[in-house]
DNA sequence: CTATATGCAAATCATTTGCAACCAG
DNA sequence: CTGGTTGCAAATGATTTGCATATAG
């Protein structure tokens, strides 16, 4: 929670209660909660705070660059905490969106596009979506 | 002409104006419209078809295969009729989509993931994200 | 104090839905 | 014929906006 508050602090935020409110339920709620889920578990302990100011929250966020929108097949945008240079997968049974970290991965693309360029295009991020199913069971 | 009634006919559906009208528009609009812009663009030509009437036939054509949704960093699909496999390159300053095809990059994930098995989950598709800009201009 | 943040409720915007009338096969 | 399609207009659902009030620094 001091981190929080350090967390705002550090991109030069004023700490309210709802900030605190919404980075809380951020860290909760790992895997990519939506707003709807962000919503609700606030509203839970913290039942005056309104939907708008959750979204504008969110957004300020966003645009502080503490967290990151994440687009998924149905037009809802989900939430990410994590900042560490990661990719997604998509689980297209459950809808679960979870973190990818590889560095060996990272080298290798980074190496390939250094090797091969893209025409006329300056490559800021490099994301990997892996679309598949999580087998949980082993057998079906 | 004659493909797209092939195509529609080679999904098992009913040749209709509408399904016509939305295949001319993904065609002419290149680079991943909007519903939005397949809808404008048809009523130029066909006044009188309904918005959800495209929609409709837009969800059909998803789930047909034949066309793909593509999601975007704000809330709005975008549809892509391009079906050979590729990935996209999203600039971060037009908020232009282009696809991208690489097959030796194609080979290397491929290879890459036979490797390094992601622990639990089996993957269906490989999609690279490249955001950056498209440098039209050499020099800025 | 004073600018910034919040609450609230109305507005927006893309997309979906329900259903009667229509038309392709 | 007959079930799959369409048009229409109303409904939905997520997100946004405007503005008066509250509050962090």
């Amino acid at each position: 929670m001091y981190s929080d508050k350090n967390t705002l602090i550090s991109v030069g935020l004023k700490i309210t209660p709802q900030r605190i409110a919404v980075m809380e339920a951020l860290h909760k709620l790992k895997s990519h909660p939506s707003a709807e889920m962000i919503i609700s578990f606030i509203q839970k302990s913290h039942p005056h705070i309104a939907v708008g100011t959750i979204y504008k929250v969110l957004d300020l966020f966003v645009a502080k660059g503490i967290i990151r929108k994440v687009m998924t097949d149905k037009g809802v945008m989900r939430y990410d905490s994590v900042l560490d240079k990661h990719h997604h997968l998509y689980c297209s049974e459950s809808g679960e969106i979870i973190d990818y970290v590889d560095e060996e991965l990272d080298v290798l693309l980074k190496d390939y596009f250094e090797r091969k360029k893209v025409t006329g295009f300056s490559i800021e991020e490099i994301n990997l979506h892996l679309i598949g199913s999580y087998n949980k069971k082993k057998k079906e």
